[in-house]
DNA sequence: GAGCACTGC
C-alpha cells in the first residue's frame, strides 16, 4: 500500500497583512470595543510555509492517470446546453376566464355562506363574545376603512390587544361578506414557526373550522393549507422564497408582516422589498404590524402611512429597580464575599470604563442620589458591580420571594448556560431552597435536553414553587404561562459584527428597553405580577431604546446572495435602502465572500454556482460544500453536515453530565479530529437505533436531541429535492447512487475544505503545543466543547471550520483537521508565489513548496479539476466519474496517499 | 485551558 509520510516543515516568514489591520487606528465596532488582541500580530502572523512531500510512486500514477484524462477530454467536446427558462403562458383565452368569474361567483357565495352557518353553530356565540372582549374588535370597522383607504397601514398595539389574530381575520370576513372570498389571498406572516402554526390554529378555532381549511399556515417542510385555503399564516422566511419565484406576489390581495418592531433581519429585508413593489402592485394592501414603541419609524419608511394604535390588555406589572430590591428584601451586598476581585466602586472608576450604561450608574454620586434609602441599602449600591453578575444576590431575591410573596412561578432572566449551571447549583446548596419537596428549580437553554418538557409549561403540584431559569429563550419563543414574578438580570448575550475583522461576537450587553418591557410583560400574563430588576433605575434609563437590527449585527453574504437572485440591483445600493442601511465595509466583505467562493464573479454578477447557491436555503459556503459534495459521491455525509450546520447542533449540553457527553461526541468522532465526522457518525447511529426501534433511549444516552435530529432528516431530503430540482440528482437514482465516496474520510474532509474556504486554520508546532493562526485574526482558539479540543499534535497540518466566534477568546467552533493536498485541489485558487518557487493561496498567507516538477503536476491536476467542476456546473446532469474519469481518480489517489490513519 | 443567546428558508 502505497503511504507517503509526511512531515510538516514550519518555516517562519514575519508575514503580515497592513490591509487587515490599520494600527493606530482605533476600531470602532457596535457596542463592545475589541480588546487589542492584535498586540503581537508580526509574532502571531507569521505564515507558515507547507513543504508538499510527495512519494515517487504517487507522483507516477498521479501522472498516469491525468495522462488519461487529457486524452479523454479531448474527444468529448463540451457540450454545454442553454437551458431555456419556460415562461409561463401568459394570456389565457378570454373563454376560460369567463368560465373562471362564473366559478369564483358561485365560491364567493359559498364562502359567504359557510362563514354564515357557522355563526350559529354551538359554542359559536362565546367564541364570538371572547372575540367582542378583546381591544382590537372595538377598532373593526375602522381598521377595515382604513385598509381600504391606504395601500399601507401601521398598526401599534400591546400584548393582548388582539391584533395577530383578529385583524387578518377580520379582513377575511369582510372579504367573504362581501362576496370576495374567491378573489382574495391574505397572507399574514410571522418571524417564529411556532407563532405561524398557533396564530393559524387560534384563528380557525374562533371561525369554528378545521386548520387547512379557509385558515391555513406554511412553515418550512411543514403545512396546512388547501385549494380553499383564504388566509395563510406563514413565517417571513418562506414568504422571501416565494417571492424568488414571484416578484410581484401576483393573487395576494392583502399582506400582513406581524411583530415588525423585533428588527429581524427577514424582516427589514422583506420592507425594502415591499416598499419597491407597492407602486407595481397598487392592489395590495400591507399592513405591519409592530409594537407601540417604533411604530412610527415604519410609517416614516412608507411615506407617512397612517398609523392606528390599539390599546393592549395585560394585568398590572409592579416594578422594582435594584435600589428597591435592597431595601425591600434588606440584602447586603458584601465587598469581599460577593466580588471575588474586590473590585471597590471607586477601584473601578479608576480602571477602564467600561459600557456607557455601566457608566451612566458608575458616575451617580450615591449618597446623594440615594439619600431617601437606608445606609445598608446605599453600602450595597456602592459594593454592586455593573459588569459581574451578582449570583447570590439573584439567589437572596428569590429566597425572599419565597419566604414573603404569595403564590406563583418565578422566571428568571441570565445570560446563559455558565450562569443557568452555577445558580441551579447555588440554590441546590441553599437550606431553604435545597428542599426538594417545596421548589422546582428547572433550567431553561436552548440547547439543554428538555427532559420534561411539560414540567416548565404545567402548573407544579400544591404547596410546590416553580423556578424556571431562563435564558432570552423564555422572552418571546417560550411562553410560561403562570410566571408571577420576574428576575431580570438586565443582560443578554448578544451576537455583533465586526466588519473590520470580519468577526462574529457573542458577548453578554445590556439589554434595550424595549426588551425589559418584555420581559417584565412575562409576570403579568395570568394575575398582576412582580418584575424585580437587579440593575438600578439609571442603567435602565441609559438603556437603549431598542436593540441594534439584526442586519447591523450578522454577516451578510446569505441576504447578499438573496438579492442577486431577486434581480434586485447592485446590493450596495439596494441595501442602502434599508430602515437602517448596514457598513458598506460588511456588504463589501460579503460581496468578497461570495467572489472567493465563486458565486459572484468579478462585475458582482451571479456565476452559474450563485446560481445553484440560490435555490439552496443555505448559507452560499454550506450550499457549496453540498454541491461539491452530490459532485463528488459523498451526498450523504454533506447532507447531513448542512442540515446540522444550517439548523442545530443535534449535541445536547446536560446540566450534570457534560463530561460525559463530551466523551460520547469525542467516541464518535473516532480519530477522524473532526466535529463533523461525529455529527455524520451520531446521525448514522440514530437513524440505525430508529430502524430496530430504540431511539429514545440511544438519543438519552447519546445526548442528542430527536427533535433536532428529525428536523436534520426532513432537511436533508429538502436539500435532496432541491438538488434533483437543479438537476445535480436523479430522484429515480436515490441517495445511494451518489454516495460511492461516502465513507471514505479523505474525500468528505476534501469535501468540507471545498465547501468550507476560506474558513482555514494553519496549525503550527511550538514545542509540545500547537498555536493556531487564521488570515483574518491572527491567533484562535479551538472551542472547549469540540473533539479537537486539547489535541497537542494533529495529524495533519490545517484545519476547516464552520464558525469562528468572539466570546471569551476567539474561538473556531466546529473544526475538521484536513491535509494540504485537500487545501491544494479543494481550496481558493493557487497562485504563483511572488517570493520563491513556491505556490500559495489565500492572498500569499498560505504558502507550499516543493520540487518544481511536483507543483506543476499539482497545479496541472488543480486545472483540470476546475475545468470539469465547471463543466459539472454549467451541465449538472454531466458525470464526471465517466467523463472526468481520469482527474477524479488522480485527486482521489493524492488525497488517499495522504492517509494517515489507515 | 475551560465554555456552549435566539430565530429562519
Amino acid at each position: 500500500m502505497d503511504r507517503t509520510y509526511l512531515q510538516i516543515w514550519l518555516k517562519d516568514k514575519g508575514f503580515t497583512y497592513s490591509n487587515a489591520y490599520n494600527k493606530g487606528k482605533t476600531v470602532v465596532f457596535s457596542k463592545v470595543p475589541l480588546p487589542d488582541y492584535r498586540a503581537d500580530l508580526d509574532e502571531r502572523h507569521g505564515s507558515t510555509q507547507q513543504e508538499i512531500k510527495m512519494s515517487n510512486e504517487t507522483e507516477r500514477r498521479v501522472e498516469n492517470l491525468l495522462a488519461k484524462a487529457k486524452s479523454n477530454s479531448n474527444d468529448s467536446a463540451s457540450t454545454s446546453t442553454l437551458t431555456m427558462r419556460q415562461s409561463r403562458s401568459s394570456a389565457s383565452s378570454s373563454v376560460t376566464e369567463s368560465i373562471i368569474d362564473i366559478d369564483n361567483e358561485r365560491l364567493s357565495s359559498e364562502l359567504r355562506d359557510m362563514q354564515n352557518s357557522r355563526k350559529l353553530m354551538p359554542g359559536a356565540r362565546s367564541m364570538q363574545s371572547f372575540r367582542e372582549k378583546l381591544p382590537a374588535f372595538k377598532m373593526r370597522e375602522e381598521f377595515l376603512k382604513a385598509v381600504a383607504a391606504n395601500q399601507v397601514l401601521v398598526i401599534s398595539g400591546e400584548t393582548g390587544c388582539g391584533k395577530t389574530t383578529q385583524l387578518p381575520q377580520f379582513i377575511l370576513e369582510e372579504e367573504i361578506d362581501n362576496l370576495r372570498g374567491a378573489d382574495c389571498s391574505i397572507i399574514c406572516t410571522q418571524p417564529r414557526r411556532i407563532s405561524a402554526i398557533s396564530v393559524a390554529a387560534r384563528v380557525a378555532s374562533e371561525r369554528g373550522e378545521e386548520l387547512g381549511d379557509t385558515v391555513g399556515y406554511q412553515i418550512r417542510l411543514e403545512s396546512k393549507r388547501s385549494t380553499q385555503t383564504r388566509l395563510m399564516v406563514c413565517t417571513t422566511g418562506i414568504l422571501l422564497r416565494r417571492l424568488v419565484q414571484e416578484p410581484d406576489l401576483v393573487g395576494v390581495s392583502h399582506l400582513l408582516v406581524d411583530e415588525i418592531h423585533e428588527r429581524g433581519m427577514n424582516e427589514d429585508f422583506l420592507i425594502i422589498i415591499l416598499r419597491d413593489l407597492l407602486p407595481r402592485r397598487p392592489d395590495l394592501r400591507l399592513v405591519l404590524m409592530s409594537a407601540t414603541i417604533n411604530a412610527e419609524l415604519f410609517s416614516k419608511y412608507f411615506g407617512e402611512a397612517p398609523i392606528m394604535h390599539i390599546p393592549g390588555f395585560t394585568f398590572p406589572v409592579t416594578e422594582l429597580f435594584l435600589e428597591d430590591i435592597l431595601e425591600k428584601t434588606r440584602y447586603k451586598i458584601n465587598l469581599e464575599r460577593d466580588n471575588f476581585q474586590g473590585n471597590s466602586r471607586r477601584k473601578r472608576l479608576a480602571s477602564i470604563k467600561s459600557d456607557p450604561i455601566s457608566d451612566a450608574f458608575e458616575d451617580v454620586d450615591i449618597y446623594k442620589e440615594y439619600g431617601n434609602y437606608s445606609i445598608a441599602t446605599r453600602q450595597s449600591l456602592e459594593a454592586w458591580s455593573a459588569t459581574e453578575l451578582n449570583l447570590s444576590l439573584v439567589e437572596g431575591t428569590i429566597e425572599y420571594i419565597c419566604r414573603h410573596e404569595g403564590e406563583g412561578a418565578i422566571l428568571v432572566f441570565l445570560t446563559g448556560w455558565d450562569e443557568i449551571s452555577k445558580l441551579l447549583d447555588k440554590i441546590k446548596g441553599n437550606n431553604l431552597l435545597g428542599n426538594s419537596n417545596k421548589f422546582l428549580v428547572l433550567p431553561l437553554h436552548g440547547s439543554m435536553p428538555t427532559v420534561n418538557q411539560c414540567e416548565i409549561f404545567d402548573r407544579p403540584p400544591a404547596n410546590m414553587r416553580k423556578i424556571v431559569l431562563a435564558t432570552n429563550i423564555a422572552e418571546s419563543s417560550i411562553t410560561i404561562d403562570d410566571v408571577v414574578y420576574v428576575l431580570d438580570c438586565g443582560k443578554a448575550k448578544e451576537t455583533s459584527y465586526d466588519a473590520l475583522n470580519k468577526l462574529a461576537c457573542l458577548l453578554p450587553s445590556w439589554i434595550s428597553k424595549a426588551s425589559a418591557h418584555q420581559r417584565r410583560g412575562r409576570a403579568g400574563r395570568v394575575q398582576p405580577g412582580v418584575c424585580y430588576r437587579l440593575y438600578p433605575k439609571v442603567m435602565y434609563d441609559a438603556m437603549l431604546q431598542f436593540q441594534l437590527p439584526e442586519i447591523l449585527r450578522t454577516p451578510l453574504q446569505e441576504l447578499c446572495l438573496t438579492i442577486k437572485s431577486l434581480q434586485l440591483g447592485a446590493v450596495a445600493s439596494f441595501l442602502a435602502k434599508a430602515l437602517q442601511p448596514p457598513d458598506p465595509l460588511s456588504v463589501k466583505n460579503a460581496i468578497e465572500l461570495l467572489k472567493t467562493v465563486g458565486a459572484l464573479d468579478d462585475m458582482e454578477e451571479l456565476t452559474s454556482l450563485g446560481r445553484h447557491l440560490c435555490t439552496l436555503p443555505l448559507d452560499p459556503n454550506i450550499g457549496k460544500m453540498l454541491l461539491i459534495g452530490s459532485v463528488f459521491q459523498c451526498l450523504d455525509p454533506a447532507l447531513t453536515i448542512a442540515a446540522a450546520l444550517a439548523y442545530r447542533n443535534p449535541f445536547v449540553l446536560p446540566i450534570d453530565r457534560k463530561e460525559e457527553a463530551d466523551a460520547v461526541k469525542r467516541s464518535f468522532a473516532g480519530d477522524s479530529c473532526s466535529d463533523h465526522i461525529a455529527l455524520v457518525k451520531a446521525f448514522e447511529a440514530w437513524k440505525e437505533a430508529r430502524r430496530s426501534g430504540r431511539e429514545r433511549s440511544f438519543c438519552w444516552e447519546n445526548f442528542l436531541s430527536p427533535m433536532t435530529l428529525q428536523m436534520m432528516d426532513d432537511m436533508r431530503n429538502q436539500f435532496f429535492d432541491l438538488l434533483s430540482d437543479i438537476g445535480f440528482v436523479s430522484k429515480t437514482r436515490g441517495l445511494k447512487a451518489y454516495n460511492y465516496y461516502g465513507k471514505d474520510l479523505e474525500m468528505v474532509c476534501a469535501v468540507l475544505c471545498a465547501g468550507l474556504y476560506p474558513n482555514v486554520v494553519q496549525c503550527k508546532r511550538r514545542g509540545k503545543r500547537t498555536g493556531f493562526y487564521t488570515k483574518d485574526v491572527g491567533k484562535v482558539d479551538i472551542h472547549p466543547s469540540s473533539v479537537n479540543a486539547g489535541i497537542h499534535q494533529f495529524p495533519l497540518p490545517y484545519l476547516v471550520y464552520s464558525e469562528k466566534v468572539k466570546t471569551a477568546s476567539i474561538y473556531v467552533r466546529d473544526s475538521t483537521n484536513i491535509s494540504d493536498y485537500a487545501l491544494l485541489l479543494f481550496g481558493g485558487s493557487l497562485n504563483q508565489s511572488k517570493t520563491g518557487e513556491g505556490i500559495e493561496m489565500l492572498g500569499g498567507y498560505l504558502h507550499f513548496s516543493a520540487p518544481k516538477r511536483i507543483i506543476e503536476l499539482i497545479q496541472r491536476l488543480r486545472g483540470e479539476l476546475d475545468k470539469l467542476l465547471q463543466r459539472k456546473i454549467e451541465e449538472p446532469a454531466l458525470d464526471i466519474f465517466s467523463e472526468g474519469k481520469g482527474v477524479v481518480a488522480a485527486a482521489v489517489e493524492l488525497l488517499h496517499s495522504q492517509n494517515v490513519y489507515h
